[in-house]
DNA sequence: CAGTGGTCTAGACCACTGC
DNA sequence: CAGTGGTCTAGACCACTGT
């Protein structure tokens, strides 16, 4: 068993008050902080954390824990623990739904990735008609039904963002909007075409730990938490004819608007 | 010792592929998603559910822990585990900085806490001249100097935001925007009395997990993310003129942003 | 196969809370 | 004081990874 780079962690005292599992913690931490465990980089096992500072399995693992949860680390059964890469950054603009990025054949996500020199990804797609929640039912209107469409966005196999939009069904019945494809410009173009000419949206944003399904669905790293983005678009009679609910990997994304001093 | 209340927790299958602590989390988080156990309620102690489900203590731990760092649960040392509360949310709506609000006496912050009947309190008032690391050097322009203005919100006690607002030290300097107490409208209206009229505002969000002075100084339960927010001001001549750094609790906030559709 | 992290046990002592 | 969660030990067996 290799021993740990020497000078890198030091010693615990048992009879601080702080706890050992917080002192390791505190060190292992320091350590990242300072490069001395580069991103990417395996730390030390357990069994050499163990030998190191003299300590009982499950301490180590506690503070294994800590780091975990603060998003510094994260664990892979059988290979190591590693330093949390962080991944590329989306930007997401407030003008990301300006009318002039509308008339691409591809979707704005496609584009934008390609730019960025990432591999873009849709799956999971899935149309349907449904019954509204009572949340999303009070932001459209009211309608008996909506039309859903699901998907999941990727970003060099990463799944980044989970998205379903929500349509009052008189809007989208028998359009391409019900169709897997909208089309060039995505929905809002056939939305416009429609007549329903879009005025604005707002968007609402919150963050938490994510659900075990959501987790499971991002592929999220514990320590990761989600940005729940919720937009719905007016059209000019100050109607909502949709509205997205979307739920993004935090550490994929930065969201950047522009308010008005006025 | 009290049974666990019978009906809402069943058992677990220790041959199942699904880990034992795992069943056992997902039992109480069904448990709490039903309303079983009301919000600010107390779980079963732990030796209850060691009990209840025959497992050892560490198991029951692990389970909590699962819980906990899904924000559901928080423990507290010698009186239980309660199932979170969900705190008052404050709303940010994009126009919070419209000229129309800066008229009042009194800051922002504390006039809309009193209309929605939140006590109000800022604290950690710090007011110096630092040197600017190098992110909000070129954010603000590269100022050798900048005034830094730190402070500390709390919503009836319970700290929910820290900012620290950045201004180039030739426009703050000398002016009431060194002093503690700004006076009526804050440093913008000083600013704009200066002859620095404002044309607007860049907010970049993010979301991730605190780090552990973060977390102290917001007094944050494990599994609480934060939202971190960085404005930029801008004067109609385009010089930015404030950076506003803000950390903030995310299960306290949402943020409301208008989007134009131009 | 050896090395890694994942799960689990059965105990021990401690610190904090409320009566 | 009894009851609670917080910390720690010393083991055990398992599942996954790479050689």
């Amino acid at each position: 068993m290799a021993p740990v780079p020497s000078g890198v962690l030091g010693a615990v005292d048992p009879t601080s008050d702080r706890a050992v599992f917080r002192q390791i913690a505190d060190q292992l931490r320091e350590a990242i902080d300072r490069g001395r465990f580069k991103e990417g980089s395996k730390l030390p096992s357990e069994a050499e954390l163990v030998e190191h500072f003299g300590v009982s399995r499950m301490t180590v693992r506690n503070s294994i824990g800590v780091l975990q949860s603060e998003g510094l680390i994260s664990a892979e059964h059988g290979k190591g623990v590693f330093v949390r890469p962080r991944p590329p950054v989306r930007r997401l603009a407030s003008d990301r739904f300006a009318r002039r990025h509308r008339d691409q054949g591809k979707s704005a996500f496609i584009v934008e990735a390609d730019a960025a020199g990432s591999r873009p990804e849709v799956d999971s797609l899935e149309v349907k008609e449904e019954k509204p929640s009572r949340d999303i039912s009070a932001r459209l209107g009211s309608p008996r039904k909506v039309l859903a469409r699901r998907r999941r966005y990727l970003l060099d196999g990463r799944p980044v963002e989970f998205a379903v939009s929500y349509l009052p069904l008189d809007l989208a019945r028998g359009t391409r909007i019900a169709e897997p494809n909208p089309g060039p410009g995505g929905i809002y173009a056939r939305l416009e075409e429609a007549g329903h000419r879009l005025d604005h949206f707002d968007e609402e944003v919150r963050a938490r730990m994510p659900s075990p399904g959501e987790a499971k669905m991002l592929r999220l790293a514990s320590g990761v938490p989600v940005i729940h983005l919720v937009r719905t678009a007016y059209d000019t009679e100050g109607r909502a004819v949709e509205v997205c609910d979307t739920v993004m990997a935090a550490d994929a994304y930065v969201l950047a608007y522009q308010l008005p001093a006025t």
